[in-house]
RNA sequence: GCGAAAGUGGCGGAAUUGGCAGACGCACCAGACUUAGGAUCUGGCGGGUAAAACCGUGGGGGUUCGAGUCCCCCCUUUCGCACCA
């Protein structure tokens, strides 16, 4: 090969460029997109009939904000590593890509730039593709999906006729999270812990009465509780996050009749209680101060009313002022009584602050002795304690009175005392038999309560899917017969973000004639929350042609469930939920047969530059597209790869990368001077025995293959796959030296043959060509631009994407010499190198022939104790 | 407050089961090749010492021949949940 140094002065600045040697990321990235774009078959999967095994790997699909940003580039990188390792692995892949394309963003830029949402969106969509196909991804274009299209959401409507008819969506009045900045309703999973709005976390969440559509999400919260347990490959974190989310609890309901005068709203209080074992101890009832009935008993008190609105006044403001946990407990007496139904005593009832209306019945029996939280608020306003489970401590002895400082005791792995019949049965049997009680009396029953609630989805904005639904005066709700679909969102709208919907304001949209009886009718004018489209747009991927149903049940049968997705742990439950309960409903459809959408789940961490996350105010945003510019799509992503775990926030680096990319230039102009290396070293005779140097590149070599390949089917630290690639590269470097000399010494060039000390047998050309070729295979995953490039300096010709994978053998990748350590009394005092297939005594006699150990032991009495790798070998010297 | 994860050189991070702590890379230092070097190649690089010894994985105990790894207590950071009755 070339010699840099008869180039490299000034006739050889000119050719620089065309040089061999010389790796220019660029030129040789765009010759591959270019290949690779006239080839649009390159990447498509097999039909579902093909020979090969299925894997179907997945990345959440993108907003189109029109820039990919580096924590897209992270995702899609583990994603396309991923999807070429499974087809040099003999897989047919699903790798497809598309647009989660509806969205405010939209909205925001048509109002900023007097720019059709749609134009826009589209011309975003068109960028980033572009931008993605510069990355070198390899995605299924030929299965593409727009969810703004009406080809994707016609889909959404045929869905949501589909909920309609099974009872799954319903419309109600009700308060509803309403985000001022949005101008449009939040669903409950899109209101902040803080209170705020997911999308503007600066700003407070308002509480509106509006008449909205519902998914009947908690129809299926026992299940999506319940098969969390057959996710075995999903990350903890998530599940348990989505478990905390449905908040599945088990108790009663239990209803407290009011003394005397019957208020005006009913006449009874029914409480929400896991504890209805210390209903004894009930020493008050405690409101919320959003329950109904609380204006109903103190309608005659304007003092009350003041304080309860105060109550409710303080909540709003320590929710602004982001002190959510700890807001001081505060109550007020009504001065009303309510009447226990197990003991007929009469309590008082209160509006407390620490009640939530929307958890339960709003309404809670007050147990101060055995609640913490009713026992502080009992001690503050000095109400009665009453202990009704004896507490006791693990290895208490039983008996004694009740112990003061005990309290609050709310184990239940004791006794009742002071309630009546029930004294003396033990906690958990009171649970079941005092539910059952009430249940028989008719004053409660055993229930189940989630936090999980329905999923609203109306939104009053323009860019989103229309729900098909009319509103007619004689026939009421009537929805868009199926035929009549897609219901299209009409064009050349003005978008405000005042005064409702946008739609409401376009006639020749809102007002149609009723399917049933022809009459003037009113179209709903709301449109669908967009987590609706990303609920099911994994089964469109599969074929997004279909005109006359949303899938095939075949072919998604043959795909599903998803083998990987891949995606932030933002995605936790907003989206990861809604699509767990798409998929179940579709099941009950009979449209699919998958219970669960993704059998593995791989959350990714952020990127991030200086400790904060990338973002323009802080100015610490990387752009991908400077960075493919500077470095190549290789380097790029690869870095995004080798500098953290995947799991793990990624901190960016500049510095970095520049390291990666010296590195991807290094490998090329290694391939670029050895694919045909005309060294006379290459050529010198060997008799079949190799040179040690040639013995552990071939051992390196097999290491890593063994070390990729295992990181693949476990644990993903790709980080550390592409440090055993550079490694390899380090041994090549050496090995290429030891056959040729030193290139950059003149002194040493034209040095043939092996170096002195080896025994003096080359190793042939096969060698040196099987080992490259190994190297380019196990890049194609990381470097693919690259990896494609040296192919083919290979003399490769066939295509690398479904080249087999490499295998190891494990003889090969086995040491040969094992290190010990000696220790002497607990103190390692030498080691030594043992050939790995050493037994035992051989070792013992190697370690007492060492000078240091024989210097160590001369004249005591003593044990000493070798290790290495899990062997150890005792010897006792007296 | 509750729950989970993490804490290793100047930095990003290695070290599947307890077995040479710091792989690989960055930064830095030295050398080579150079008209030049922000290119390339070679070597060095936790602290400490002339060299050893010795000390080193947030802190303190413990188990073990041997602990970054296992056990107990504490500290810090990040994330999730935060009156869910």
């Amino acid at each position: 090969m070339a010699d840099s140094k008869t180039s490299s002065s000034d006739a050889g600045r000119a050719e620089a460029v065309a040089r061999p040697d010389r790796y220019d990321p660029q030129s040789i990235e765009q010759k591959w997109t270019e290949r690779w774009a006239q080839n649009p078959a390159l990447y498509c999967a097999e039909p579902s009939t093909s020979a090969r095994k299925k894997y179907y790997v997945l990345e959440m699909l993108p907003y189109p904000s029109g820039a990919l940003h580096m924590g897209h580039v992270r995702n899609y990188a583990i994603g396309d590593a991923l999807a070429r390792y499974m087809w040099m692995q003999g897989y047919n892949v699903l790798h497809p890509m598309g647009w989660d394309s509806f969205g405010l963003p939209a909205e925001n830029a048509a109002i900023a730039n007097q720019t059709p949402p749609r134009e826009w969106t589209l011309g975003n969509i068109e960028k980033m593709k572009r931008q993605m196909n510069r990355m070198g991804f390899s995605y299924d274009w030929s299965k593409e999906v727009t969810t703004c299209l009406p080809e994707y959401y016609r889909w959404n409507q045929w869905f949501f006729l589909k909920f309609y008819e099974r009872g799954l969506a319903y419309r109600k009045k009700s308060k509803v999270n309403w985000c001022p900045k949005c101008a449009t309703v939040l669903a409950n999973e899109q209101v902040l812990s803080s209170g705020c709005c997911w999308r503007h976390e600066d700003t407070v969440v308002e509480q509106r009465e509006l008449e909205q559509w519902f998914l009947r999400i908690t129809d299926y919260a026992d299940e999506l509780l319940r098969d969390l347990d057959n996710l075995p490959d999903w990350p903890d974190k998530v599940k348990t996050m989505q478990r905390n989310w449905i908040g599945r609890s088990e108790g009663a309901l239990v209803d407290f009749n009011l003394d005397g005068l019957a208020g005006p709203g009913g006449d009874k209080i029914t409480v929400f209680t896991t504890r209805i074992d210390t209903i004894y101890g009930a020493t008050s009832l405690q409101l919320a101060p959003e329950h109904p009935l609380v204006t109903d008993l103190i309608a005659n008190d304007p003092g009350l009313l003041a304080k309860v609105e105060d109550l409710m006044q303080e909540q709003v403001r320590a929710k602004e002022a982001g002190d959510v946990g700890g807001i001081e407990k505060h109550g007020v007496d009504t001065g009303h009584f309510a009447i226990n139904p197990f003991n007929g005593e009469r309590v008082p009832i209160w509006v407390a602050n620490y009640v939530l209306l929307d958890y339960g019945t709003g309404a809670i029996m007050s147990v101060p002795a055995h609640d913490e939280r009713d026992y502080e608020f009992a001690k503050k306003f000095d109400l009665d304690i009453r202990v009704v489970i004896y507490p006791r401590r693990e290895g208490d002895a039983p008996g004694g009175e009740p112990n003061e400082p005990l309290l609050p005791f709310v184990e239940t792995n004791s006794l009742l005392i002071n309630s009546g019949q029930w004294s003396g049965m033990p906690s958990g049997d009171a649970i079941e038999k005092m539910s059952q009680h009430a249940e028989e009396h008719g004053f409660g029953k055993a229930t189940v309560t989630y936090r999980l609630k329905d999923w609203g989805i109306s939104r009053q904005r323009y860019w989103g899917t229309p729900i098909p639904m009319i509103y007619c005066a004689g026939c009421g709700i009537v929805p868009v017969p199926e035929k009549d679909l897609p219901v299209l969102l009409p064009e050349n709208v003005e978008i405000t973000l005042a005064g409702g919907s946008p739609l409401g304001k376009v006639p020749e949209f809102a007002n149609v004639s009723c399917p049933q009886c022809g009459g003037a009718a009113r179209r709903e004018t709301d449109t669908m929350d967009t987590f609706v489209d990303s609920s099911w747009y994994f089964y469109r991927y599969t074929d997004p042609t279909l005109s006359d149903k949303p899938l095939d049940s075949d072919i998604v049968g043959y795909w599903f469930p998803i083998d990987q997705y891949i995606g932030g742990v933002e995605h936790a439950i907003l989206h990861l939920i809604y699509s767990r309960f798409w998929t179940k409903v579709m099941r009950d459809m009979g449209l699919v047969r998958n219970a669960e959408p993704v059998e593995r789940l791989f959350t990714q961490g952020m990127v991030i530059k200086g400790g904060a996350k990338m973002s323009k105010s802080l100015g610490n945003v990387v752009s991908p597209d400077e960075m493919v510019a500077r470095y190549g799509a290789d380097a790029t992503r690869m870095y995004t790869l080798f500098a953290a775990p995947p799991d793990r926030d990624l901190d960016w680096q500049d510095a970095g990368v520049e390291g990666v990319s010296r590195f991807v230039s290094r490998v090329y102009r290694f391939v670029a001077r050895n694919a045909k290396p005309d060294h006379p070293g290459w050529n010198a005779s060997h008799d079949g025995e190799m040179s040690p140097a040639a013995r552990r590149m071939q051992r390196a070599v097999h290491q890593t293959i063994k070390h990729i390949t295992e990181d693949f089917g476990g644990r993903w630290h790709f980080n550390t796959s592409v440090s055993f690639l550079m490694s390899l590269v380090n041994e090549l470097y050496a090995y290429e030296e030891s056959v040729q000399g030193d290139k950059n010494h003149p002194s040493k060039q034209g040095v043939s043959g092996a170096p002195a000390g080896s025994d003096g047998a080359p190793a042939p050309l096969a060698l040196m060509a099987e080992v490259q070729r190994k190297l380019v295979l196990m890049l194609a995953p990381f470097a693919p631009y690259l990896a494609h490039e040296l192919w083919e300096m290979l003399g490769e010709t066939s295509d690398l994407l479904r080249a087999p994978w490499p295998q190891y053998d494990p003889e090969l990748a086995k040491e040969e010499e094992v290190e010990y350590a000696i220790q002497v009394n607990g103190k390692i005092r030498s080691r030594i190198v043992v050939a790995a297939d050493a037994t035992e005594d051989q070792v013992r006699e190697r370690a007492l022939a060492d000078e240091k150990v024989k210097a160590a032991i001369a004249g005591k009495e003593m044990v000493k104790v070798m290790v290495v790798k899990g062997r150890l070998v005792n010897i006792v010297v007296k």
